[in-house]
DNA sequence: GTATATAGTATGGTTTTTAATACTATTGTG
DNA sequence: CACAATAGTATTAAAAACCATACTATATAC
């Protein structure tokens, strides 16, 4: 698993990634408010990787003001594992 | 768990630690000869992060030529089951 | 005396990430 | 008409990560 760490690896995606996956679909605007730090552009970026790496699927609804809600794919949710044993560990450790 | 990614983050020390936590203890050229690409200034440097962050320690023998070798802690073999649902994961999706 | 091996440090440069800011389009509301 | 809200894009700049290369010390082998 020599590259898991593009996957996964930067400031953001950890935290992206188990917020779709352990809360559900989220809106753009959602996701800006409960990342706290982020800007728009890197929201933007780290959505895009992660859409492109499969993590995670975007669906625009035709409205307006526009409306894009970002969920977890079957992929990303098999990261359930990892992200509970992340969490066991960083409890025991830095909790 | 927002700064897991610090700890394990970066594109070397999944790598170095998933080598001294599977394959135990390893000296300095030990471990740049089994990660390819990495520089002799890169090990050095992940290897003073990875202890400066508790989960590796350094063990210095007053030898010439010098003899130096690193292990895994406690914390850092914590970490064995973050990184056995990792491989499973990266084995079902892109292995 | 020369070469070899180990575990580094020092220096400079490139590449990648991250950040700040301003800008766009659309439509319903007052 | 002005304004607000959403989900962006574009541009520029700054910071961090990464890499290549050269250099060090020391004891032993030849």
């Amino acid at each position: 698993m020599p590259q898991i760490a593009k996957l996964i690896g930067g400031k953001w995606k950890l935290i992206v990634l188990q917020i779709l996956i352990f809360h559900g679909t989220h809106r753009f605007n959602e996701l800006r408010r409960k990342i706290e730090g982020i800007t728009q552009a890197m929201l933007t970026n780290q959505l895009r990787a992660l859409e492109e790496d499969g993590l995670i699927s975007r669906k625009v609804y035709a409205e307006v003001p526009p409306r894009v809600e970002y969920s977890a794919t079957q992929k990303a949710m098999d990261l359930n594992e990892m992200f509970e044993a992340m969490h066991r560990w960083w409890v025991t450790y830095e909790g």
